[in-house]
DNA sequence: GACATGTTTGCACAAATACGCAAATATAGG
DNA sequence: CCTATATTTGCGTATTTGTGCAAACATGTC
């Protein structure tokens, strides 16, 4: 894995990682359409202004989509692409990579690597 | 889902969210053994006492489990649970939940729920 | 143009966070 | 007991981060 993905990867999970932002993803799940940051907001109960700038740092990490549509902003989950995201470190994690065991990276101390 | 699941799930994503601490994740990733802290604050360029601390939060929220020997402690991934809570937020996010539809929660403003 | 509505930005501030270093602690082994 | 090794803790510091408020912007409506 290259190490600009784990810093990228790093970044979605800061991202995920503060309530109030998390409050507003699981928000978004539950909307069937894209909604507006007045809407959003109120889930988690801050200032129309943290919303926005919450959402915006969701849409930098592509979590949610930003759709345009009169003076208003429409926000949207990227289900999949977060989904696949998460389920890409579990199988991580898990063991279940599946993959050639990357040749010669740096290795642990008494040769203690998969 | 209960709010203080919510809470938890966010501290699980910030512990994650932070370079050096998924460095060290990854790292553990690669150990088949449970590794002492010396082994693994090689991965990520910082103090022992930066990695034990990192390694510490990582603990309190079940990334890692520790076990003592002699005079150090070994550090190993609770692979599985750790897996299953990420594919869980996943399925949450893609809106694969299979669940009953969660009978009024907060509405979204104009009724835009799924 | 005047006004309402939704969003962004500038600013200030408090709290949290990551970090290195040095000291303290714990423990194995002579 | 003394020493070496591994870990934790206290402290100081620089940076980041979340927040609210007010002002600025943007855009739809009358």
């Amino acid at each position: 894995m290259a190490l600009d993905d784990r810093e990228e990867l790093a970044r979605l999970l800061k991202a995920l990682g503060e309530y109030n932002r998390l409050s507003l993803v699981y928000e978004l799940c539950g909307c069937e359409k894209p909604e507006n940051a007045m809407c959003l907001c109120e889930c988690c109960s801050v200032d129309a202004s943290v919303a926005s700038r919450h959402l915006k740092a969701l849409a930098q990490e592509g979590v949610v989509q930003i759709e345009r549509r009169g003076r208003e902003r429409l926000y949207s989950l990227n289900r999949q692409q977060v989904a696949s995201r998460l389920r890409a470190l579990a199988d991580q994690i898990e063991g279940n990579t599946a993959l050639q065991p990357e040749p010669a990276l740096t290795e642990c101390c008494e040769g203690n690597r998969a």
